[in-house]
DNA sequence: CTGTTTACCTGGGGGC
DNA sequence: TGCCCCCAGGTAAACA
């Protein structure tokens, strides 16, 4: 499942190779992973070359000429990935961007579909952020943000970290080991975090997802780099996937539970909603 | 407005 | 070998 360290992989990847070159034809498999028509694509993007790369949360943005920008999101299963021109792809392969470089053309690949491109003009992009509604980057996100954020709502901290509108970037795997790693129950209600937790929580965000993206991001199944290579970070989950397991900080067996709708990994002995280092009931001075 | 559930889609695994 | 069923989950839409 990419979730941010996966597509800040993909993007800098990408930003190293893809800038400059030029857009020769699209070639489209499935109208389904395009928003647009794909005629209407096919004509704006042909001969048009990329300017860069950036990404917000999970969304990766292609800059091309002319104020042009294809949003990418992978969803579950989406791969983005640069190919030999001559390569052929399987049945999941949706999309081809043949380019000018003769040394590769550019390839999503996507078994489940849900992913795609949206193609924007500049004058659309604002447009399309305000309507996600995207909450900062968990990347940059301060402390104070998040608390203040936390605190809007009742819902367990589980939801509120998957909420692209609160923060965007985390997903289901990266939210358990930061739940874990900052020593919180999935289950606490984001209304009753502590300051000091917050910055605990903060703090941890910005250690998972650094270290994450310094190895790459986590292949459980579907997800490969640009250039087609897995990431190792899996290599170094504490609770997710790893029901009944030994908690690697206390020893006691790892549970599964639904939470947010999600199968949520944790250990109720290191992340307990009545944690004593907590202060409760809004006892905390200072304010 | 808030919070929860469902649809989308396919492959993989268990049971038989 | 193969069929049935369920599960995985990011987001949007539908729902209460």
């Amino acid at each position: 499942m990419p979730e941010l360290p996966e597509v800040e992989t993909i993007a800098r990847g990408l930003r190293s190779s893809l800038p400059g070159t030029r857009i020769v034809e699209l070639t489209c498999y499935c109208g389904s992973v395009l928003a647009q028509e794909v005629e209407a694509v096919r004509r704006r993007v042909a001969g048009a070359s990329f300017t860069g790369v950036s990404r917000h949360g999970k969304y990766l943005f292609l800059l091309l000429e002319n104020a042009l920008t294809l949003v990418v999101h992978l969803r579950m299963t989406g791969q983005l990935y640069m190919a030999p021109p001559g390569q052929r792809g399987d049945k999941h392969v949706h999309l081809e961007f043949i380019l000018s470089s003769s040394l590769f053309k550019l390839v999503y690949r996507d078994v489940r579909k849900f992913g795609g491109f949206s193609l924007l003009d500049g004058s659309r992009m604002q447009d399309f952020l305000a309507d996600k509604r995207l909450g900062p980057d968990a990347l940059s996100i301060r402390a104070e943000e998040l608390l203040t954020r936390c605190r809007r709502t009742r819902r367990p901290l589980k939801a509120v970290l998957l909420d692209q509108t609160v923060l965007a970037g985390l997903g289901n795997i990266y939210t358990d080991e930061v739940l874990h790693r900052a020593g919180l129950s999935p289950l606490l209600p984001a209304r009753d975090l502590a300051a000091v937790e917050a910055k605990r929580l903060a703090k941890t965000v910005h250690q998972v997802l650094e270290s994450a993206i310094r190895l790459k991001g986590t292949t459980l199944s579907d997800y490969r780099d640009a250039n087609r290579q897995s990431g190792n970070f899996q290599n170094f989950l504490q609770v997710y996937g790893r029901r009944g397991e030994a908690c690697t900080t206390c020893g006691g067996p790892v549970h599964k539970i639904r939470a947010a709708g999600r199968g949520t990994y944790f250990c109720p002995r290191c992340q307990t909603v009545d944690n004593a280092s907590r202060p409760r009931g809004g006892v905390e001075s200072g304010g």
